[in-house]
DNA sequence: CTTGCGCTCCCCATAAATGGCGATGGCAAG
DNA sequence: CTTGCCATCGCCATTTATGGGGAGCGCAAG
C-alpha cells in the first residue's frame, strides 16, 4: 500500500533529521503523502508562547498568536482533556469565541474538516499535531479511518524530534532531593501545614523548615510554593 | 507481515472490547503475537495506588506493591522525564535500591531485556507500557527495532481504552477554573507573593485573594499551596 | 428578568511562613 | 581524615498569608 511507505519515509525522514529547518520541512511531506491540505504541529505552552510549525498561512499563524487564539480554540481547550485523537466536529464549537475564531479560520484557508491528536510530554509538555482539510465529511471521515493510525505514530515521532532539537524549551534536571525533602514537599503539596508536617514526619518543625529551604535552594524555588510547583513539574514529587 | 496482521488484531481487539477483563486478555495476545515473555500496563498515581494488568506473575506484582517498588524502579523514575520509549539497558541502574530493585525482580522471574514506553493523558496521567524478556542483547534489539513502532500504538490503544473503561480514576475532573484564577495561580506557581501578583495583573491583592479562595474552593484545596499542586497535577496551569 | 457567576474593590485581626543567627552527631566518599 | 551532605534541634523578628465581614457592575443563560 502506498500510504505505508509514506508513512515509512516520513518516520524515517524524521529520525534522520538533525535540525529544526528539516524537521519543518517534513510536515509539507504529510500533506503530500497523505493527501490533505495541511498539516501543523503546535505545541502549547503559556499564553503567546507557543512552538509552532506547519502548512498554514504565515499570516494565519500569526494571527492565531497575535490574537491569542489558543485560549478559545476548541482544538486546543478540547483536546487539552482528552486522550483520544479527535475529529474537529465532535468538539465544542457553541461558545461565541469558538464560533468566530472558526470564521475566520474557514476566511484563511484553514480546512473545514481536521483531525487533531493530543501529545503530552514530560513537564507537562502539551502539543497537538493537527491534519486538516477541505471536503465533505464521507471523504474525510474515510481519510481519518484509513489514517489514524498513521497520524498518531508521526505526531509521537514529531514530538520526539522537537524535545530532542529543543531541549531549551525542556526544563533542566534539577539535582535529586533527599528522602526527608521529598516527604517534607509531599506533605506540603496535600495541603500540610509546617506544623501538621512536623508531627506527621515526628521531627520538630524547626529541622522541617531546614528541609523545605533546602530543597527551595536546590530547585532554585524563591518560596514553598513555587519549590512545590517545581518539584512537582520536575517530577521529584507525585501526589 | 505476520506481525503486522498480529497488530491489527490486537488493535481491533482493544478497540471492540468493553470491559476490564476484555481488555486484561489481550496483553497476553501481545505477548504470544510479538514473542515476548512479558507485557504489561501500569498506570502510576501515588505511591501504591496503580492500576496494573499484565502477565507477570502475581506474586510479583502484589510484591512491587508491597514494596513500593515504583519509587524506585529505575524504568518508572527513568520514563517519568522522557518521552522516548526506552530500552531498560539505557536507563540508570547505579542507585543502590534499583541494584536491590533489579535482582528482586529478576528472582520472580522478570525479563533481563524490557521495552519501556511512557505514556501521558489528561490531568496529569502517566503509565507505562512495557514488553519485557529473557534473551539476549543482539535478539532484544531485533525485536525491538523491529516493532517499536507497534509498541508506541499499542501502547496509545491500551492506555486509551482504560481511560474509557475506568473513567472512575479519571473523573476527577475539577470544574474549571476562571482564567482570572489560572492567571493567579500561574503566577503564585512560578514564586511571585500575592503582592507581586497583584501587581503583575493590575489589580489589588485583595481581588487576588477572591481569585485563590475561589479556586481553593473549586480544587477541594486547604491553602494556596495545596491549590497550585492540585492545579499542577490536574493540568489545569502550566509552568 | 432574575439568578448565578466572574471580576473588581476595602478593612481588621490572627495565623503562618520566612529570614537570620546558631548547634551536634552520623555516614560516605575522596 | 577531612570535607560534604544528611538529619536533628532552638530562638527572635519580620513579612506574608488567611479568615471574617462587606459591596458593586456586567454578562449570559435559564
Amino acid at each position: 500500500m502506498a500510504a505505508k511507505a509514506e508513512l515509512d519515509r516520513i518516520l524515517e525522514a524524521l529520525d534522520a533529521t538533525e535540525t529544526l529547518d528539516g524537521l519543518h520541512q517534513i510536515i509539507h511531506k504529510v500533506c503530500d503523502g497523505f493527501g490533505v491540505d495541511h498539516a501543523m504541529y503546535l505545541w502549547v505552552e503559556t499564553a503567546g508562547n507557543h512552538y509552532y510549525f506547519g502548512s498554514y498561512p504565515p499570516e494565519w499563524t500569526q494571527r492565531y498568536i497575535d490574537k491569542a487564539y489558543s485560549r478559545v480554540d476548541p482544538v486546543v481547550v478540547g483536546c487539552y482533556q482528552r486522550f483520544h485523537p479527535v475529529d474537529w466536529k465532535r468538539l465544542d464549537w457553541s461558545p461565541r469565541p469558538a464560533r468566530e475564531f472558526l470564521k475566520d479560520a474557514l476566511k484563511h484557508g484553514v480546512g473545514n474538516q481536521g483531525y487533531a491528536i493530543p501529545i503530552r510530554g514530560p513537564n507537562g509538555q502539551f502539543a497537538l499535531f493537527t491534519v486538516s482539510h477541505n471536503c465533505d465529511d464521507a471523504a474525510w471521515e474515510r481519510i481519518t479511518e484509513k489514517h489514524s493510525r498513521d497520524f498518531i505514530l508521526m505526531a509521537h515521532y514529531f514530538n520526539r524530534k522537537v524535545l530532542e532539537l529543543e531541549p531549551s524549551r525542556n526544563a533542566e534536571q534539577a539535582q535529586p532531593l533527599s528522602p526527608r525533602e521529598v516527604d517534607a514537599l509531599t506533605l506540603l503539596a496535600i495541603g500540610y501545614s509546617r506544623a501538621q508536617v512536623a508531627e506527621t514526619l515526628s521531627i520538630s518543625e524547626h529541622t522541617l523548615r531546614v528541609y523545605i529551604e533546602s530543597a527551595r535552594f536546590k530547585l532554585g524555588a524563591i518560596n514553598t510554593t513555587h519549590a512545590i510547583a517545581r518539584a512537582l513539574s520536575l517530577g521529584l514529587i507525585v501526589i
